[in-house]
DNA sequence: ACTGGCACTCTGCGTGAGCGAGTGCCAGGG
DNA sequence: CCCTGGCACTCGCTCACGCAGAGTGCCAGT
């Protein structure tokens, strides 16, 4: 178990390095944390901290580094969320209110998150599969033609278009419609194929195997669809990552446009709650000198997506989660307002 | 008028310097290339193009690189559009091929143009004002709520709620529904306006208001939408760019999240020809080290839309030139299937 | 248990020499 | 008149050297 004072010297430790970027050493610490004891004491303190794994030095004889197992012990202990200003706060709202349709929220979201964090943002769309429907839609483009029109709660909108093996009727198109809608309507999206079995014995034989098509094609829809989408943002703040360039930059992008990572990244959080990912936790090649910070956001109790940034390990923590958080609570009002 | 030779030199300067990326001297050049003349006949020849300001050297006694007025005499008369090789144009086929809407193919095309390139590929969504309506669809959603539904030739999908100042009963609303689509489907956007002036006349007075705020919104959506969407991929290519980093590839980064100054760069070509903007003349700070090859794609034999790609000036000019062709023609090919 | 002192170990930076690539120019030859 | 070979010159790059400066570990003293 590390005394109080260790623990306050691995919390100078961590917000001198992530101000400064440079190893830190005993020296500096006593002299910029008020922390009443001589070097030579803090010195000790460090040899104990580096014996324990939370921090390293790069090099003989220069300072110390936080480690990822450091970072971990600042944000679970030593680190709260620091909110944000009240000029912040009206800021967000002020940039999020105008936002007019779904889309439109999201990209404010990410520039406003990038903006905010100064790193890499990513907001997920919400999910289709913790979204119920609002409406499904059915219109006759041509003879044996029908175009899919599904509208979920979070105002997403999805089509398809579908080839009919026969052509259907407008009135059956209509009547299909009907039911469909009375069924599904405020259903979530796992229940639906259930809920519409047995609609095709509802109409005569030479109509079922349209019906049955487009059916078919719904809980395609429903199914592909629940594959989510992203949106990424502030990529140039990568450029504030560290001089070695080349080197970390290139896996973090690959990784970024990888939205396959991205997205398991952002599920692999449990729930709603905020989640931080240091370094080598991310389960990822090129993202072991990154932390991914993540939250869940909705527009009621319960998450229908996420949110978060990607930033260098050595991050400022209570600032970065702060945002977030913020963020994902005014995103979380604006669809509930939808 | 330079002579044939120096042309020849040009070129060979150029081919060499994209692909060794370091500035090329008069001996290389004699060995690489059989020009048939000694490395003093070069590098007088070199002297006149260098007075002429087509190459430069970045230090005295250091080889030749070529200048943005190089690289565009070279694309204008020195080189020509390399076409693919089979195989690659199989696999743009079989690529696109799997595509299953409009998000699909664009996002597909956007990773298929940054590997064939290497580079950063730019793919602007079919513009609303150049396409027709195929379909407006009205869903009351709630008393005196309704959603908009916009489908438009090219599959793209837009939508929009609308808050009534009355209710719209179901009927008035179908009848509503009817009368637009008999007169806007098939039209292009610009004429929507003076297609639906005349509407709310045909309505009672009490639901005239209803449907005067319905088809404002149509108009605001048409023009609101016409504003274009853009997908990016292949920023992990910029890591290719060269060694002084940060100071090259940020402001590229920066230049690539506004989407104003892309679409601005694409919609500076004129037409569907294929266009290729070198460094200075892109007009935008960020890009001064950058050139855009772009060209126009569509269904039919008009251009709809514009993709491209952006990369550093020192590129492979007749290769990119061909890629980028031919995948704006395959992708044609795609919308005018769909 | 903390402190001051001391020797030690590195990294980083600036200096200077040597090398090599490349140039410009000039005189000579087809 | 144009091309060629030769020659002196200019720089940028690399490497070795040396010197500070920062930081450490350890030990003896309070």
């Amino acid at each position: 178990m590390l005394s109080e004072r260790r623990l306050a010297v691995l919390r100078a430790i961590v917000q001198d390095y992530v101000g400064t970027e440079e190893p830190v050493g005993s020296k500096a610490l006593t002299e910029r944390h008020n922390l009443q004891v001589s070097p030579a004491t803090v010195r000790n303190d460090m040899a104990a901290l580096e014996e324990e794994g939370y921090i390293a030095q790069p090099h003989t004889s220069a300072g110390r580094v936080p480690t990822d197992k450091g970072y971990r012990l600042f944000v679970d202990r030593l680190a709260g969320v620091k909110p944000l200003s009240s000029p912040e706060r009206r800021a967000i709202q002020n940039f999020l209110d105008g936002a007019v349709d779904l889309d439109d929220v999201i990209a404010r979201t990410v520039r406003l998150l990038a903006q905010l964090t100064r790193q890499v943002a990513v907001v997920q769309y919400p999910s289709l599969s913790r979204s119920t429907v609002r409406h499904v839609e059915l219109l006759a483009l041509a003879q044996a033609r029908v175009m899919l029109v599904l509208i979920t709660d979070t105002g997403r909108v999805e089509q398809r278009m579908i080839d009919c093996p026969a052509p259907l009727g407008e009135t059956s198109l209509a009547d299909l419609r009907a039911r469909l809608n009375s069924r599904i309507v405020g259903q979530r999206f796992p229940e639906v194929p259930r809920l519409v079995a047995d609609l095709p014995d509802a109409f005569g034989p030479e109509e079922r195997g349209a019906v049955s098509t487009v059916l078919a094609s719904l809980l395609e829809t429903l199914v592909e669809q629940t594959e989510e989408r992203l949106m990424i943002g502030g990529t140039a703040n990568l450029t504030r990552f560290g001089q070695d360039f080349p080197l970390t930059i290139r896996p973090v992008l690959e990784a970024l446009e990888e939205q396959v990572v991205l997205l398991r990244l952002l599920g692999e959080a449990k729930g709603s709650e905020m989640t931080v990912r240091i370094g080598h936790e991310n389960a990822h090649e090129g993202l072991t000198a990154t932390s991914v910070v993540s939250v869940g956001y909705g527009s009621g109790d319960e998450a229908v997506a996420k949110l978060g940034v990607v930033g260098p390990t050595r991050m400022d923590y209570p600032g970065t989660m702060g945002a977030v958080r913020a963020v994902a609570r005014y995103v979380g009002q604006i669809l509930a307002e939808n």
